[in-house]
DNA sequence: GTTGTGACATCGC
DNA sequence: CGCGATGCCACAA
């Protein structure tokens, strides 16, 4: 069927807005991890996709519907990228409960793990 | 067809 | 530890 991924850009977008839906509230998740979550598109090499595979991510995030918690996806610098409505985002996510930082975001503690994870376990951090 | 840039990541100072 | 600069691929104009 559909072969290659960036033949078919949507369909590369379209996997990275299905994995952003899967990010809990309360948690962030970076463009590199959900780069590195999703596998690598046909037709493109893992070093290609090493390097602009975050980027890309991005792109997709550039592009996502409403229904995308588009807020909850980060640098892995644990911070909001540089762009029209960046603390419309920080408000946002304080708003889940995240708590920043120096305009920064622990990932330590809010980095979301992966696909799999039920629930996040810090909900009782709520004050 | 060419040029420019990017919702990033990594290295260096 | 923080900030600055570079690199890389693909896509848009």
């Amino acid at each position: 069927m559909n072969q290659p991924t960036l033949t078919n850009p949507d369909a590369f977008y379209e996997q990275v807005w299905q994995l952003a839906r899967q990010i809990p509230r309360g948690r962030v998740a970076t463009y590199g991890q959900l780069a590195q979550l999703i596998a690598c598109p046909t037709g493109v090499t893992p070093d290609e996709y090493h390097a602009f595979g975050a980027r890309w991510v991005g792109s997709a995030m550039a592009a996502c519907p409403a229904d995308v918690p588009w807020q909850r996806v980060i640098n892995s610098q644990g911070k909001i990228s540089q762009r029209p409505g960046a603390e419309r985002q920080r408000q946002l996510l304080e708003h889940e409960g995240i708590v920043f930082a120096r305009e920064r975001i622990d990932l330590k503690a809010y980095h979301w793990r992966g696909p799999g994870e039920p629930e996040p376990p810090q909900q009782a951090r709520l004050f």
